[in-house]
DNA sequence: CTGTATCCAAATAGATACTG
DNA sequence: CAGTATCTATTTGGATACAG
């Protein structure tokens, strides 16, 4: 059922989910931040591996992005001692509370594909 | 558990996930969509509503974003036909499929929120 | 190998004025 | 009221070179 204007819900209600989104929203923003926490989900990968497998994205902007989700403790830094230098990320336990997440992200885009090439409607 | 080297899943499986997150990804890149269609999941809203309620979109930008979802199906648009026009933007019943992610989302920014306060080491 | 610094190009956003 | 057009300011991104 779509929402009718009589549907109204309490305000701050509505309010506070509006500020959790954000607060979500803030810390996932940035173009590949979801799709390097997926990979992470799989399986460590070095820095290098990033670069190549994540199609588009240049060296400036993933040591951004990885910097960012490091921060937020998402992700973990390992380096290792040896020349040359070699830098695994891996998901955090923290990360993978983010794991509903990375579920239903791509169930919706999986089924979206589907409904978008059985209409012919629109580009994806 | 954090996942080690070893347990390495299927590539296609990985590649396919991330297909399919980037597909959800690319629907709701802009930095306010997730918000309107949250807010349009609790009631019905006019243009003018949103750009107050909105705290920093400016109307350039309302306008496209909201041009966007209607685009994929998302909301729907729906013009009175008096003088002064009013344009009522409501989630459609596609839209409403995405309830899974304005669940998630909020949720964990919910607990983030709590974990930051409880730690006091990042900035909210 | 794993980044950072710099420079430059492109995309994005805000403000304002204006139209139907 | 609900936008669009235009201009400008800011942000963001890629490429290259280089450092540890």
């Amino acid at each position: 059922m779509v929402p009718t204007i009589t549907d109204l819900q309490p305000f701050t209600e509505c309010q506070k989910k509006i500020r959790a989104i954000d607060d979500t929203m803030d810390i996932l923003s940035g173009k590949w931040k979801v799709s390097i926490l997926a990979r992470l989900c799989y399986n460590p990968m070095r820095y290098s591996a990033l670069l190549k497998d994540i199609n588009g994205i240049s060296g400036k902007v993933l040591s951004r992005e990885l910097k960012e989700l490091e921060v937020n403790e998402l992700i973990a830094r390992e380096v290792s001692p040896f020349r040359p230098p070699a830098v695994t990320y891996r998901i955090s336990e923290y990360g993978l509370t983010l794991g509903a997440l990375t579920e239903c992200l791509p169930a919706w885009g999986l089924q979206h594909r589907e409904r978008i090439s059985r209409a012919g409607k629109a580009k994806l």
